[in-house]
DNA sequence: CCCTGATTCGC
DNA sequence: GCGAATCAGG
């Protein structure tokens, strides 16, 4: 890949926005973020304020303390709609989805509700939560990209909202 | 070990 | 000019 006018300029645009040179060089896709940097340093682009922090963690941290609206956290596991092909059949396992009683999975007031850290798809690494944010149609589409807990592809919180794993699934009495 | 940006230097 | 390798750090 070579350095366009229009990818130095979306590389100027994500570094001011105080995007990592690793996020940047998933964006533009075709550089690594040694690359990214590379350029930064050859555009004389201002550097970061504080070598080896992370932008995105600290934004991360500073928009955490925004109080959580309750209204995100209404039980929904029964209405949430499954994505599928229009047309398709409906799958077995969705049709047991639906039979899933209500699960209260409102965090408690003090509970710290992780902000996405709007990763794209190539940046998900295995310990990142997977939670897909947005229209995939769409350009802002993104996914949470916070730190998953073991054994889950995603976070703390976005565990929650997921489908149960198989072994623990509650039916409902119906 | 995960990640960050900074620097060097062969290409 | 480019970027992999490396360094220094959180």
């Amino acid at each position: 890949m070579n350095w366009t006018d229009e990818r130095v300029e979306k590389l100027k645009r994500l570094w001011a926005e105080g995007l990592s040179a690793s996020q940047i060089a998933a964006q533009l896709g075709g550089v690594s973020r040694n690359a990214v940097i590379g350029k930064v340093h050859r555009l004389s682009l201002p550097g970061r304020a504080k070598a080896g922090g992370s932008v995105a963690t600290t934004r991360t941290a500073k928009r955490t303390a925004t109080p959580p609206r309750a209204q995100n956290y209404a039980p929904r596991v029964t209405t949430r709609t499954v994505a599928r092909p229009a047309g398709a059949n409906m799958l077995k396992e969705e049709i047991e989805i639906e039979g899933i009683e209500e699960i209260d999975i409102a965090p408690a007031s003090n509970v710290v509700v992780p902000i996405s850290r709007r990763l794209a798809l190539t940046e998900l690494t295995e310990r990142t939560c997977k939670w897909p944010i947005g229209d995939p149609m769409k350009d802002d589409f993104h996914f949470c990209g916070c730190e998953s807990s073991d054994n889950s592809p995603y976070c703390n919180y976005h565990a929650k909202l997921a489908y149960q794993p198989i072994g623990d699934r509650r039916r409902s009495a119906r």
